[in-house]
DNA sequence: ATGACGGTAGCATACCGA
């Protein structure tokens, strides 16, 4: 079974270039983050021709998350619990495989930086650290259903020096603070896995390049899209790559896919 | 320090992104 993480960048922008991946990639589940899209806009008829039912968490112009499944697929949380949150950033759904109940979540974490106009505004910085407590301490309350979960997604948080092409530029980034990368160290320490980062110690796993200044031809990327897995889906884990193709094809997400496989 | 580029809202330009 493969689930995958994709942050589409406005799906309806993106739709021909997602169908074309799903027909590729083949997922069985994919988390999708920045669908930019209310319910009543959403491509619901396209994505079922293609063989996945969606639920989603909309919201208009930004943020918005997805969950596409080939299986049966319910929702659980819309919305990290206990956190009262105006921006779309979270969905929790419950996919049945063949008899095993998997959770998956699909997460757009808060970016933290403050706007260009106001770069002494640290608001945005300071609800990005109360969202990530927030989804640690559900991350806490999850690990008692003694299930397989998956908490895939944006991040907004590039962990290690070489997960960015030129890390001493980004010190003061909220991407790449201490307490930010503290954040997903709790929540590794919990027993959640960074599934590409087990399997490949060492190997560039950037996930996002800008649009701008040739940074995809250059590799001037960063890694801040993660697949983290609880430990009875580590335990099923057999692989876990980053999939260039939709960010190598035509009109394309600044992020890429990533993928992780499970014995079913 | 800024803008490179792209998306959305909505119709000119502002905001957001990482």
């Amino acid at each position: 079974m493969i689930i995958a993480t994709y942050n589409v960048n406005s799906i309806n922008a993106r739709i021909e270039n997602l169908l074309d991946w799903l027909q590729k990639a083949a997922p069985d589940v994919v988390l999708l983050q920045e669908i930019k899209s209310e319910f009543n806009a959403f491509p619901f008829f396209e994505l079922q021709a293609a063989g996945y039912d969606a639920k989603i968490l909309g919201q208009k112009s930004y943020n918005g998350v997805a969950i596409l499944s080939k299986h049966k697929l319910k929702v659980v949380a819309e919305g990290l619990p206990g956190f009262a949150d105006e921006q779309a950033r979270y969905l929790e759904a419950e996919v049945e495989v063949k008899g095993q109940k998997w959770r998956v979540a699909s997460i757009y974490a808060p970016n933290g930086n403050p706007p260009y106009n106001n770069p002494d505004d640290d608001s945005r910085y300071a609800y990005k650290l109360s969202w990530f407590d927030a989804l640690l301490t559900h991350a806490k309350e999850l690990l008692e259903l003694r299930q397989p979960i998956i908490l895939g997604g944006d991040f907004n948080v590039i962990l290690r020096d070489d997960d960015v092409y030129n890390p001493d530029d980004f010190r003061k980034n909220a991407l790449f603070r201490e307490e930010v990368k503290q954040k997903l160290s709790i929540l590794q320490n919990l027993g959640f896995y960074d599934a590409f980062r087990t399997l490949h110690p060492t190997k560039n796993g950037y996930t996002f390049w800008e649009y701008a200044g040739g940074a995809l031809q250059n590799d001037m990327g960063m890694r801040i899209d993660y697949i983290f897995t609880s430990p009875y889906a580590s335990d099923k884990l057999t692989a876990c790559v980053v999939d260039k193709a939709p960010r190598l094809a035509p009109k394309p997400s600044d992020h890429t896919a990533l993928k992780a496989s499970f014995r079913e």
